[in-house]
DNA sequence: TAAAAATACTCCATAGGTATTTTAT
DNA sequence: ATAAAATACCTATGGAGTATTTTTA
């Protein structure tokens, strides 16, 4: 097989075209590098020098592949360059996955920040469904990704970055709309409006709904958390947002529930054996000290 | 210093993902690899792989590395090849030098029959005055050159290609035209023409005219063996023409010189150190024989 | 004769193998 | 408990050094 030392060997005698010299510009002895290029000759099976004791000459051959040896050459120290630059792990890019009724709310809050903290590093963000973004994490698409909790998957591990109440949603002229806070029984014969199927909040909302002795209502599902306000404005039904995405306005209200007081728990969570632990961990942390100071 | 080796390593565990199948890929052990792979990782000082006991993984770094690492590879089995198809001396390409006044009507001869003999083998004819030509021999820059015996240079050795007359040029009309030999009474008085300085016809005429003691007109010096001829044909002068460029004409006569009676000897000359050695031979030899059936 | 490359021979570094341990699921 | 990678330790290949010979200009 051919090394890289014979081809430094080569692209040596190719520029110098003499056996002592060359050897010392290698650091090595005149016959270490005569028997590696006469080696090389023969692995290749051609001659690629001429010698006399007076002169070295490269062969037709010898030129052609000195040429692709320099190429050769130049590429292994792009790939030591490419590693200098990688080893500051605060450069670079980190892909962050997550899911769609976070995004939206979340983000704004936390990228402006976190960019001005890391100046080098690109963040990009992929907004999927949880187990898309699960998916996407184990096989390595993802260096990391904000999910609810609990997540059944042993090969990752998490940081908590905030708990989230949820409230509950109404229009502006519900019967409900003036309450202070809703408790199981307030909601008897609603009508409960949730998202289609895959997102993580629906499962949030329908396990309370079941606590809640509540219905789904089975002819709508929406696509999105701002579709589903919309609805609830337009007096559709009624919904359960987490308190991050309660954007007031005149048309909605957004009423606390009290026992059971609901809530989710987001996480960021990345794979144990991630090259990117330690960044991953200060960036949780410089999250949840945004969040904190968001008073949830 | 990384070696193809590790690169190799690196791209087999990034195929094959698993220590023990890349190792087995390899033809090596499992530890083998791994020792290798984490060599790399440290002289890199970037961790190329997220190991864990059920999986392993690149990190964005391993991927980027492992796609140079494939090309690296290539670049190099290409190195092979251009060896393996180097290895037909046959093939491949020939640049062989000769002098102005021999080219046009030598090449004719044997570059017909040689491209036949030799199919694969690309023929670069240099013409140049033996002074460039031996310098250009000697730095590699031609296989191999038509000369006129001696050269000194013993970094070259020859064969002999063929021995050549030099008959006289006279203009139809001139009083020596219908003679049957020249003798060096015969010249008294004459005017000969001669080439500029550089060609080594000029040192070989000039030769001549100091032994049959006639001058070389000063007045003009031909740059071509052609312009030559026709200052001849115009009646300027006589010359003296090598036999392969005795092209017969009306207007010009040319009769053979007899004690002395000139001659020069062409040679196929290469450095002793040529890597094309079995090639020139050959190549001499067969130029050799088409000669001799010119009957000279 | 002198300069340079090739040989001869020895030594050591390191790649590789086997057996075993650690680790993570 | 099991599969897989890491570690420990030994072996062997081959790359490198010194001394010497060969070559050739």
């Amino acid at each position: 097989m051919i090394n890289t030392r014979d081809l430094q060997y080569l692209i040596a005698l190719s520029e110098i075209k003499h056996f002592g010299k060359a050897a010392e510009a290698c650091f090595v002895s005149q016959p270490a590098l005569s028997m590696q290029i006469k080696k090389l000759e023969e692995t290749l099976g051609v001659q690629l020098l001429e010698r006399t004791n007076k002169s070295v000459m490269l062969t037709d051959q010898g030129m052609i592949i000195a040429e692709r040896a320099k190429l050769i050459i130049n590429q292994i120290d792009e790939i030591k360059e490419i590693a200098k630059s990688a080893k500051d792990p605060f450069s670079g890019e980190i892909r962050i996955g997550i899911f769609p009724t976070l995004a939206p709310y979340l983000l704004p809050l936390i990228i402006p920040p976190l960019s001005k903290i890391y100046p080098k590093l690109s963040f990009y963000l992929i907004e999927e469904q949880t187990a898309h973004l699960i998916e996407q994490l184990k096989d390595g698409k993802l260096h990391a990704a904000f999910l609810a909790t609990p997540v059944e998957e042993n090969t990752f591990t998490h940081s908590v970055i905030f708990d989230e109440e949820f409230l509950l949603a109404v229009s502006a002229n519900h019967r409900l709309a003036k309450s202070k806070s809703i408790r199981q029984q307030d909601l008897k014969g609603e009508n409960v409006l949730l998202l289609e199927q895959g997102h993580c909040l629906r499962d949030q909302a329908l396990e309370l709904c079941h606590r809640m002795q509540v219905s789904e209502n089975q002819n709508f599902r929406a696509t999105s958390l701002e579709t589903l306000r919309q609805m609830v404005i337009a007096g559709v039904g009624i919904t359960l947002v987490p308190k991050l995405a309660c954007i007031p306005g005149k048309n909605i209200a957004y009423i606390p529930l009290i026992s059971p007081k609901p809530r989710r728990t987001i996480g960021l969570f990345w794979r144990k054996s991630s090259a990117k632990q330690g960044l991953l961990h200060q960036i949780a942390e410089k999250v949840i000290s945004i969040m904190d100071r968001q008073s949830l």
